[in-house]
DNA sequence: GACTTCATGTAATAAGTTACATGATTCA
DNA sequence: TGAATCATGTAACTTATTACATGAAGTC
């Protein structure tokens, strides 16, 4: 079949409730969204293209004149579901602009402690939405969207502390050379 | 101007020395690749955009029939390069369909070890590919450049060793339930 | 002689974002 | 009544990957 992974995201969070595009997007937005975003863009059109290929069914759902259309797996569509889950996964890959202009800083040394202090904003700004989410969501997730969640959590945890160290290596000045003997500690 | 990020990656590399499209995507697989990589298909038409903008000045440095282009950084280029670096970084992005998988295995609970174990060894293969790379550049990268990788190195061992404890977790039985009173921990 | 690496490039496709358009309902 | 939220969707654009084509030079 080869759909997209956005496409399994779809899949995965209708197994068991029907939802509206809407929905799904709301959804993604407070869960897979920090490891995988999807766009009203890519939603509607995929729900479209589920629905042709029979693995998800729509159906009005609308409340007075406000039209809703809410899709629900089907059988076919849940076989897919298992068959990619099955599936080996391949994707990991990380686009860091921080880090990007970290990289380059040798070009303009004055810019590197601005990178690191953006990155680790970004990185701490994730970690509350992560917290508020967790400490909001914790009795309806799976045990498993649970260790994601506490993944980014650690994770984002880890990046901040790493900017803080890297800051406090910068200021005290012992960046300008590579230090190899720190790397065994 | 606003050029893609991956217009200053080439920028960033050829500040300094100047590189062909087949040299920047040699470095560039074995630095920036690990967030933010990049294609022939991205460097080569950005080579001849950043050229039509005076940004690059590329050289015909062929050696007898084999044709070779390097590309050096101009005045502008650099002053761009300078511009990008003192503005704040915004995007850190990541897709990770192993995480996706254990997200959703709740549909189809025997596959939740598959998942955290190819995750596991996708990043040590990351892990191992890093470390390579460290004991063949330290002495040529600058503090900044090794700084990244010194973070890639760390952040990867950071995700093996999540891996397996929660792999450990998983096979002692104890994922049943979202274990607030780990979390402080 | 065959395989690998060096070297440049394009075309087709896929994937994803952003901005926009439309309109109902809810809440202050 | 005006703003926020609910709700669906598309068009234009950007970004990036993959596969292909071409051919020289170096190596086993």
């Amino acid at each position: 079949m080869a759909l997209s992974s956005t496409a399994y995201v779809i899949l995965g969070l209708i197994d068991g409730r029907g939802l509206t595009g809407y929905e799904i997007k709301q959804i993604v937005d407070r869960s897979t969204r920090f490891f995988w975003a999807a766009s009203y863009g890519q939603i509607y059109p995929e729900l479209r293209r589920l629905e042709a290929a029979a693995l998800v069914k729509g159906a009005e759902r609308s409340q007075g004149d406000r039209r809703r259309r809410e899709y629900r797996i089907t059988a076919a569509g849940r076989e897919e579901l298992h068959a990619w889950l099955q599936r080996p996964p391949a994707v990991i890959e990380t686009r860091d602009e921080a880090l990007l202009k970290l990289f380059f800083a040798a070009s303009l040394p004055a810019t590197a402690p601005s990178a690191l202090e953006h990155k680790r904003r970004l990185h701490a700004e994730k970690l509350g939405r992560l917290r508020e989410i967790e400490s909001s969501v914790a009795e309806h997730a799976t045990p498993y969207q649970y260790a994601t969640l506490r993944f980014g959590i650690a994770l984002s945890e880890f990046c901040v502390r790493w900017c803080e160290e890297e800051l406090e290596e910068l200021r005290s000045g012992r960046h300008a050379r590579n230090r190899t003997e720190r790397r065994t500690s």
